[in-house]
Order: C-alpha cells, then sequence, then structure tokens
DNA sequence: GGGTCTTGCGCG
DNA sequence: AAAGCGCGCAAGACCC
C-alpha cells in the first residue's frame, strides 16, 4: 500500500492506493496536530509513504518520536526518471520543466513561492503538478522503463536515503565540545579576540618574517604572499602547499605549518564548535541526490570534509561504542562488477591491488592503486598516464568499459550508471565551442580549446559511471542496514543502534556497547546484500573493514 | 556596502 | 606520486 500525502490550506491530505494505482478509498483529511498520530497508526500496516519531499515531513514526525520504514520522495525521483536513460521516452521526461524540476530541496524555498499545492500563484504548471498525479507519472514511466526493476531499486534507495539523512540529523553525531576545545588550545594557543591570530600562528608568522628579513608578511592572503616570496628571490607561481613542498628553503616548513593551522582555525575552529555543535551533537545538513553522480552533498557545517585531526572530538556516550566501518577499495571494485572482468575480479579476492601486482600488470602495490585510479579518473600524465597500458594489457575488458564512458562524453552523449542515473548533458556553451571547433574555418587555437573541453567532459562521464554506480551500492549498503539495525533494539531511534555519519563509501553506527559485534555482524550482511541487489550473481566482493571504538579518531 | 569570483584546502 | 574525478567552505580579491 501507497499513501501519498499533500498539504492544502486545509490541512494534510492523505489518500491511500493499492499497489495497482487505484484509490482505496476516499482521501482523507488530517489536521497538521493530529498528523503524528494519524501516521503513526497506519505505519502498522507498512506502507510507503509518499510525499513531495522528505525534508518538508520526516523531521517533524521523527521529533514526535516516529520512525517510518520507507517512502517515496517525489522530488529526488522525478529528478532521477527525468534524466535517465532507462526512462527517456516516458510521459514524465518529455513533458516541460515543471514544479518538480525545482533545482533546491522544496523545504528552502518560503511556502508562497511552492507551486505545488497552491494553483492559483502559478497557474501555468496546472493540476497536474499534486502530489498524487506525479506519482502516477512516476509509476508509469518506472513500468514503461526497459529496466523497471534497477530504476524501481535506485528510487527506494534515493529515498531510503532522504530518511537516513534527516535521521541522522536528528540523531546528530555525538561530539565532545570540550575535548575539541582541548586540542585547539594545544595547537593554536588560547582562543584569540576577534580579528587576532591566535598565539601559535603569531609566532609562525614572526618566524617567517625573520627568515625571509622583511618588516611584514602575511600568509593569509596568497597575493601578498606570493608578492613576498618573489621579492625575496624564491620561484614560485603560486602559494599551494602542494608547490610549496618541492622548494628547499628554511621558510617553507613554518609557511606549511602556518596554512596547516590557519586551515584548522578557519574551517573547524572555534567559531564553527559554536555555530554546529550544541547538546553534544554535530548536527549535520545532509543533501541526498546533491551532486551530478549520485553522491551526497552537505550543506552547513562540513559535514563530508571532517578533518582527520579533529575527529577524537566524535565520541561515543557512555556505554555506548561507535562502530566506523568503511567499503575497501570501492571504486575499483565498483568498475570490476559493472565491466564484469573476470581477471579483475580474480584479483580482488583479497586485497585489490596486491592481486593486481600478483597479476602482473605493475611492479608494487603503490603503482597499481596510481593505475586504478588513473583508470577512473582519466590520467594522462605523469605515473598515472605511464601505467595505463600495461593495465590496459592486464584487465582490457575493465578498461575498454571507462574508455567508452570516456569516449560518449566527449561526443556529448549520455552516460548511464547500473541502476540507472544518467549524467546531465552538456550545456550550451559546451555545444557552442563543440559546433565551433569542428567548423572549416575553425582556428588552431579553437580547434584546440574544444579538444580539451571535450575531453575534459569524457574525464567526467568516464569517471560518472563508476562513482555514481559507487554512490548507488552505498545507498544500499546503507538502506539495508538500517533496516537491520532497528531489529537489534528496542525504543526509539536513539535508543538503538542507530547511523550517525556517513562519507561516500564510510558509515558510522552508534551503538550500546553490547551490541557491537552485532552491528559489525549486520554491516557486513548489508554490504554482500548491496553487491547482489546491484549486480545480481557477478563473482565481485565488497569487503567491509570495521572498527568498534570509543572515538573516530581512534578509527583507520 | 554588497554581491560574485578566485584561491586554497578539507574530504572521498 | 601527481595534480586525473566529485564536492563545500572561508577568506581575500575584485567589481559595482
Amino acid at each position: 500500500m501507497h499513501v501519498v500525502l499533500s498539504r492544502s490550506p486545509r490541512g494534510v491530505c492523505a489518500q491511500r492506493l493499492d499497489d495497482d494505482g487505484t484509490a482505496r478509498d476516499v482521501a482523507q483529511n488530517v489536521a497538521e496536530h493530529d498528523l503524528p498520530a494519524f501516521i503513526g497508526r497506519l505505519e502498522r500496516e507498512r506502507p510507503r509513504w509518499v510525499w513531495d519531499d522528505t525534508t518538508r515531513w520526516y523531521p517533524q514526525l521523527l521529533a514526535a518520536g516516529l520512525r517510518l520504514e520507507r517512502c517515496v520522495d517525489l522530488r529526488l525521483s522525478h529528478a532521477i526518471l527525468r534524466g535517465s536513460t532507462l526512462t527517456a521516452a516516458s510521459r514524465l521526461a518529455r513533458a516541460p520543466r515543471g514544479a518538480w524540476d525545482a533545482a533546491t530541496p522544496l523545504a528552502d524555498k518560503p511556502e508562497t513561492h511552492s507551486a505545488l499545492f497552491d494553483f492559483a500563484v502559478e497557474p501555468a504548471h496546472g493540476a497536474g503538478d499534486s502530489p498524487l498525479e506525479e506519482f502516477l507519472l512516476q509509476q508509469e514511466a518506472i513500468a514503461a522503463s526497459a529496466e523497471p526493476g534497477r530504476i524501481s531499486r535506485l528510487l527506494a534507495a534515493e529515498s531510503a536515503g532522504a530518511l537516513i539523512a534527516s535521521e541522522m540529523k536528528f540523531a546528530g553525531l555525538p561530539w565532545q565540545a570540550g575535548l575539541h576545545e582541548e586540542l585547539l588550545v594545544e595547537l593554536l594557543g588560547d582562543r584569540p579576540a576577534p580579528g587576532a591570530r591566535p598565539a601559535r600562528l603569531e609566532e609562525l608568522a614572526r618566524r617567517m618574517r625573520e627568515i625571509l628579513q622583511v618588516s611584514d608578511v602575511n600568509p593569509d592572503s596568497p597575493a601578498e604572499l606570493l608578492k613576498t616570496l618573489r621579492g625575496t628571490g624564491l620561484q614560485v607561481a603560486s602559494t599551494r602547499s602542494w608547490e610549496l613542498k618541492e622548494i628547499d628553503h628554511p621558510v617553507i616548513a613554518p609557511l606549511l605549518e602556518y596554512k596547516k593551522l590557519a586551515r584548522l582555525l578557519t574551517a573547524n575552529g572555534w567559531t564553527w564548535l559554536e555555530t554546529w555543535v550544541a547538546d553534544g551533537r554535530f548536527r549535520a545538513d545532509y543533501v541526498p541526490g546533491g551532486t551530478a553522480t549520485g553522491r551526497w552533498g552537505a550543506s552547513g557545517g562540513g559535514a563530508l570534509q571532517l578533518p582527520k585531526q579533529i575527529r577524537g572530538a566524535v565520541v561515543a556516550d557512555p556505554g555506548w561504542k561507535l562502530v566506523v566501518a568503511d567499503a575497501a577499495q570501492l571504486e575499483p571494485r565498483i568498475l570490476t562488477a559493472l565491466s564484469a572482468d573476470r581477471r579483475m575480479a580474480e584479483a580482488g579476492r583479497g586485497d585489490l591491488y596486491e592481486g593486481i601486482v600478483a597479476s602482473g600488470a605493475v611492479a608494487t602495490r603503490a603503482q597499481a592503486k596510481v593505475a586504478m585510479l588513473g583508470a577512473m579518473y582519466g590520467a594522462t600524465a605523469g605515473e598515472g598516464g605511464r601505467l595505463m597500458p600495461a593495465l590496459t594489457r592486464a584487465f582490457p575488458q575493465a578498461i575498454a568499459m571507462v574508455e567508452a564512458a570516456a569516449r560518449a562524453g566527449e561526443r556529448g552523449e549520455v552516460v548511464t550508471t547500473r541502476l540507472g542515473r544518467s549524467s546531465p548533458v552538456p550545456g550550451d556553451e559546451w555545444r557552442d565551442l563543440q559546433q565551433a571547433g569542428s567548423a572549416q574555418d575553425a582556428t588552431e587555437a579553437t580547434r584546440r580549446a574544444a579538444g580539451g573541453q571535450a575531453r575534459s567532459w569524457g574525464r567526467f562521464t568516464r569517471n560518472f559511471i563508476v562513482q555514481g554506480t559507487a554512490a548507488e551500492w552505498a545507498l544500499c549498503w546503507m538502506a539495508g542496514l538500517r533496516g537491520r539495525l532497528w531489529q537489534l533494539g528496542d525504543g526509539g531511534l536513539a535508543e538503538r543502534p542507530h547511523l550517525v555519519f556517513f562519507l561516500h563509501d564510510e558509515v558510522i553506527v552508534h551503538t550500546p556497547a553490547e551490541l557491537a559485534d552485532r552491528v559489525v555482524a549486520e554491516l557486513r550482511a548489508a554490504a554482500s546484500d548491496a553487491g547482489r541487489l546491484i549486480f545480481g550473481a557477478m563473482p565481485v566482493t565488497f569487503p567491509i573493514t570495521t572498527a568498534v571504538v570509543d572515538n573516530y579518531g581512534q578509527a583507520k
């Protein structure tokens, strides 16, 4: 059973649907304040809740103590169906852009700007924009798809991800502000007055002045720093750390240390702590489907960029543990499964990179890693580029697949992940330049620019199929894990083992200590489920590394 | 003064 | 080891 929820000025409307899409009864109107009780009652029948945007419904339900098993997030589903080559012929994909193609989550927009429930505001969209009609249009597109099984799995995983994102924000990542502050004081000195440098940074700037024998140096301004360095005879093109590392000069060491600490101060210093940590929790805003490839984004707090320096401040509650798990060498394994390259699958029975060395393709594990990254990112120069021919000889099938994706992108074509997420179409500027570059009278410079741009888009599509399918795997992993964790405990969401962090191929589960071993088992089981769900009986394994720790800094 | 672009660096 | 993919954020630079 599906239950389609929508809001109108009169309250919430709930329409039950049978699995064939027919209305089970007359739609019910529910007052906003009765909604949690209403949903709680119906949840016992395990419906799939259908709503426009999870962020507009689920947070308040969580706050009321509910946890729902499954949903359809129409906005996220629409974005996938609209772009997917698997549903390109559907009415949904062929319709002109409308309210469901909004670039931002609906919750980010003021209510008055939403055309979804107030047809008078934007009559141009007509009544076809209602959640019920959109849902039926989506069902139609899925049913007519060449691969309904794949696309519906993707939509289920994407929607589960939306539930998880809301739940992780609700539960929060356990964060000890006191520990974080101790760390800052230890590395930077006491908290400075606003606008002033902490003692440690001031000291480093002073040493740099002495070494360079200048009256002033401002390492916070790349432009000024570049002038100062050049003024003292240093040949540098920029002030990037990786470039400075190559230079042999006494000022480099304190400068690099300054940069490292200044970064900590501005990105995750006292201000960050005050803004993002409250009541012992860091509550990040995750953005499911926030990137072209289907990876999540984050907005505010930099949840996906937590530097290793401060991970020690992520501490389990007393009597609880953190189970940190990541999928080992996920993207190369995804490439293996996508291409069904049996020799690469054989190499991946244990450590994939060691397996590649054993195959004779390259000499060292480090080379194997660089070569695989080169294959997935499209390296042309450097060691990655040099290793490509050997890798291609050893694993022709896998390499042919990413090469084909690159060639398609260079031609401006769309590529599609295993479950059906398609890459965006290149923009008008891209097409204009390609056209200009292939014209009879094109200048050499235009030809070169067009070629460079084509290859750049080819690197994007090459990577898209791997990164995008890896994102699908991670979503399936997490969705399965979420259900398994729920079965391990009793009570509300935060009283049972629950997800508190997700970073592309890595998750953290916060769990009562006595359940940690069972959480580890569920993590592994969910990983092999995910592999089967996406690739069927392919002989590719997705090993998980796990660590049961008191704080995140202890993992890895 | 405010908005947008650029630089640099954190994560995978 | 090199600078090839995907992101978000803060600060300075730059422009009006």
